[in-house]
Order: structure tokens, then C-alpha cells, then sequence
DNA sequence: CACACTGTTCGCTC
DNA sequence: CGAGCGAACAGTGT
């Protein structure tokens, strides 16, 4: 669910809610969406203040008056829920800070795929963790660096982090429905027009998605979001989506749309 | 009820 | 060392 679209409304929404306000008290139900002890957590958060956040993929690094920078990754059921009354804690709001204004910050994890971490550096991280620049910025000479040394399906290395962080499972089958391009091309066989092709249609896409606010049912309707499912109408040939398998994950195309 | 679903990480092979 | 692959992880929804 949360990729690079919807992690950027929730920087927005973090940005305009939770910054600048000192942090009285931090909740956590369940330590294992903590990467570090409980204590670390409490030791660089209480007494300090959200300041900056910066999102890299879908990873979102948020700066604090402390030492130490927080990374949270949303993992697949993840989103931020700013709230007022103790009694409005949501369901699956396993992490909760506090703020001296009275307002609390939810962490909501359904299947607690999500977790915290504390850092010292955004670039450290960026580099240890494999991460591309964010998908959004990418520039295509990176992308075309990625691509040259691989040798498998286009779908398989969109979804790798370090060649277009940010891109997910629905984000790699929009791209490639967009640019025409079946899911099992191997990049090896890709020429350049082709890579120019993915590296566009990757760029739209992350652009409507965030222009619509994540919101699928907003998209143009010639977006396969909208008939995403196997056996529904293909908008441009009438043909049956097919759903495959690819890297383990759910993979939706228009067979006569989308070519080798 | 068994399984699908989602993203990252780990362990393994080459 | 790096690419590729598949399993593991949690737990709700179907």
C-alpha cells in the first residue's frame, strides 16, 4: 500500500501537524516495531521536538532538536494518524507520541510490517540500506546506470530500492502499463528508446499519483488502477488483464497492449 | 479454513 | 562482491 505517493502525503501530513512541538511522552505496544530498545527511542525523542522530515522512497527520515534522526518505514498497512483525545488511539496505533499540546501521533500498523529506527546520518543510512536517490528525482543517467548491469524482467528491477526507491508493486505494473512494456521484458533486451519509454512513464506516474494525492479512483482513466484485476477490460484493446506471478508478487497486465 | 497480500531482509547459490 | 532468487516475517481480510 504506502509507496513513494502515499508516503509523500504522509510527509505533508506529519510536516503540518507534528513539527515543532515538544515531545512529553512515547507509547510503543508492541517493541518489535522498534529497532532499537524502547530506551533509545525515549532518551533521543523526550524533551526534543520534530523538526524537519525527509522522505527518501519509502522510507521517511524525520529530524529532531536531539542528536539522533527517526526513520519510519511504513511497511505494507502503515499510516501516520495525528489525533487530539486519548480515547480517539487507533486500533492498530502501536507507536504514540505525545506533544506537550496535548495532540498524539499514531503510528498505525495493521500487520506490524512497519518499523522505527534512530540514526546519525540521512546519507549513512542511504548508503548502507542500498538506496537509490528517491524515485521522483531520479535522473536518467542513474536509471540507465542501474539498468545496464542487469539481466532480468523490467518489473522485477523497478521494484529493487536501489535502482528507483519509492516504486512498489502497483507503482511497477502502472509504469509498465503507461509505457507499453509487458512485465518479463528483460532489461538486457531493452534499448535505449525502451529505457527512455520506462523512465518516463515512471515520472507521470509519480506525478498524477501525487497531484491526486495517492487517491486511485482520481486517476485518468486510461490508468490500469482502474481495472487492476484479473479479467477486466484493458482500456486501449478491450483484452483481458492477466495476473502473473513475478519476484513473488502479484503482477497485472494487458497481454496485447503490453509487448515484449 | 487456507491462503492471499504487501515490502524488506536474510540466507543461499552462482 | 554483487546479482538473483525464494522464504520468512505478521496478521487482517476473504
Amino acid at each position: 500500500m504506502p509507496e513513494l505517493p502515499e508516503v509523500h502525503g504522509y510527509k505533508v501530513y506529519i510536516d503540518s501537524t507534528c513539527l515543532h512541538t515538544k515531545i512529553t511522552a512515547i507509547d510503543c505496544r508492541d517493541n518489535r516495531l522498534f529497532k532499537q530498545p524502547a530506551a533509545n527511542f525515549e532518551k533521543a525523542l523526550l524533551g526534543k521536538e520534530l523538526s524537519k522530515t525527509v522522505r527518501i522512497g519509502k522510507y521517511l527520515f524525520i529530524e529532531t532538536t536531539g542528536d539522533k534522526i527517526l526513520v519510519l518505514h511504513f511497511g505494507m498497512t502503515g499510516r501516520p494518524n495525528y489525533y487530539k483525545s486519548v480515547e480517539d488511539r487507533p486500533k492498530f496505533g502501536h507507536i504514540v507520541l505525545t506533544f506537550d499540546n496535548g495532540f498524539h501521533f499514531a503510528f498505525e500498523n495493521k500487520r506490524k510490517f512497519g518499523w522505527w529506527d534512530l540514526v546519525d546520518s540521512i546519507e549513512d543510512y542511504k548508503k548502507e540500506h542500498n538506496l537509490s536517490d528517491d524515485a521522483r528525482d531520479l535522473s536518467i543517467e542513474d536509471f540507465k546506470t542501474s539498468l545496464a548491469t542487469r539481466k532480468t524482467d523490467i518489473k522485477k528491477v523497478l521494484l529493487d530500492q536501489s535502482v528507483c526507491a519509492g516504486v512498489g508493486n502497483w507503482m511497477a505494473d502502472e509504469i509498465l502499463y503507461q509505457a507499453k512494456m509487458h512485465p518479463k521484458t528483460k532489461v538486457e533486451s531493452m534499448d535505449n528508446d525502451d529505457i527512455n519509454i520506462v523512465f518516463d512513464a515512471m515520472k507521470k506516474v509519480i506525478e498524477v499519483a501525487i497531484e491526486n494525492e495517492a487517491h486511485y479512483d482520481d486517476f485518468p482513466k486510461d490508468f490500469l488502477m482502474h481495472f487492476r484485476k484479473e479479467g477486466e477490460k484493458c482500456f486501449h484493446t478491450d483484452g483481458k488483464i492477466e495476473k502473473i506471478k513475478l519476484g513473488g508478487r502479484a503482477t497485472y497486465f494487458s497481454p496485447e497492449w503490453q509487448k515484449m
